[in-house]
DNA sequence: GTTCTGACA
DNA sequence: TGTCAGAA
């Protein structure tokens, strides 16, 4: 069968560019980053490259903490349920 | 110009 | 969350 993530986890994208297709200040991916709620690749002087599979991570935690009011502790817990169960819990609608 | 970290209002 | 400092 196909291989089913293509380029989702190729990184792609400096923090300013995910800031912008996120609309999200560079502060805040970091601030997601110290929560462990992200884990961008890094290059070799240390940048943070996002791949769309970040982005889309993001923008799935933006949707949680401005459309549910959960806070980052809450979106960390919903997180790791995901990937425990192997579950969705929170979809890309927003 | 752009990123990184730590600190602070 | 946003802004600033200092360094790379």
């Amino acid at each position: 069968m196909e291989k089913e993530s293509p380029n989702t986890n190729q990184p792609l994208y400096v923090i300013s560019v995910a800031a912008r297709l996120t609309k999200t200040h560079p502060r805040t991916l970091r601030i997601y980053e110290e929560f462990g709620l992200l884990n961008p690749a890094r290059t070799q002087g240390n940048i943070r490259l996002y791949s769309p599979g970040d982005i889309n991570l993001v923008r799935r935690i933006r949707y949680l903490t401005r459309v549910k009011n959960v806070n980052l502790a809450g979106v960390k817990i919903i997180l790791e349920i995901e990937e425990k169960y192997g579950i969705v819990i929170v979809e890309k609608e927003f």
